[in-house]
DNA sequence: TAACGGTATGTAATAATATAACGTTTTAGA
DNA sequence: TCTAAAACGTTATATTATTACATACCGTTA
């Protein structure tokens, strides 16, 4: 194998599959990427599902789970996502990301009675979009 | 086939399904609760996801998004679900439905600004629960 | 009561999503 | 330069979900 450099502190696969998903319109879903990267070497759902879980765990991507899809990360001083937001047009499947510093402190500081803390959220909005309405 | 009468307005299967997962302290995938229900006549996954789409549809289930996995919906007077918030501990894998009617409030009157309408929204919390903490 | 349409069912096959397991290579740092 | 952690490559398999099609049930209403 030939040598491998990180950039921007990804590895080989992790940058490829960012690329692929930052440079992307609309969330992509884990085997698209991987149908779109096997001409790049990346031949195995593992090698993607390992990049992905990586790039979602340093926040470079989030990943919308009523949809099992990617998307890179839009604020872009994310570090860690410990607070998501997403608004999904039923119609279109169009999907933004919310970044709206009230509602992302109101959810943080929100405490559930029952006694625990959290660390993180993930809050998906469902309706229909600007264009869809 | 014997004859099928619906009760509370669900049908035979729906109904084998709902009270399964109704019963369940725990959320219940959908291959848990196919194995569950074999020995009452349900043998095949579409059977599952059917009764359980309806189920969601209704109100009187919601999905985990996050697990892929189905809880009974708590509130009792829930017809359809707009608003869906939970907390889950990532330690104990504990999911709890959240009511409380501040923040569903603050929810369902939170409007993107990109002009989109929102309809229904569902909230995933991750933490760790007062016993693991 | 017969016919129609909508809803639900049963079944087989398969698609789509995700992980296990194992050995090797690369990287970053002591 | 040695080492441990991270990343990689590969095969196989597990898990989650849907398609497709034929049949049965149920409420309505002609």
């Amino acid at each position: 194998m030939t040598r491998m450099h990180k950039v921007n502190n990804l590895s080989k696969n992790q940058k490829i599959i960012f690329d692929l998903i930052n440079k992307s319109p609309e969330p992509l879903k884990a085997y698209t990427i991987l149908f779109n990267v096997q001409k790049k070497g990346i031949n195995a759902p593992p090698q993607v599902y390992r990049a992905l879980d990586k790039l979602v765990e340093i926040g470079k991507i989030h990943k919308i789970e009523s949809k099992n899809a990617f998307v890179a990360c839009k604020s872009s001083d994310c570090e860690i996502s410990k607070a998501t937001a997403f608004s999904i047009c039923e119609s279109c499947e169009m999907i933004d990301e919310i970044s709206d510093s009230k509602l992302s402190k109101y959810l943080s500081n929100f405490n559930h009675k029952k006694g625990m803390k959290f660390k993180r959220f993930n809050l998906e909005f469902f309706g229909l979009c600007k264009k869809c309405k």
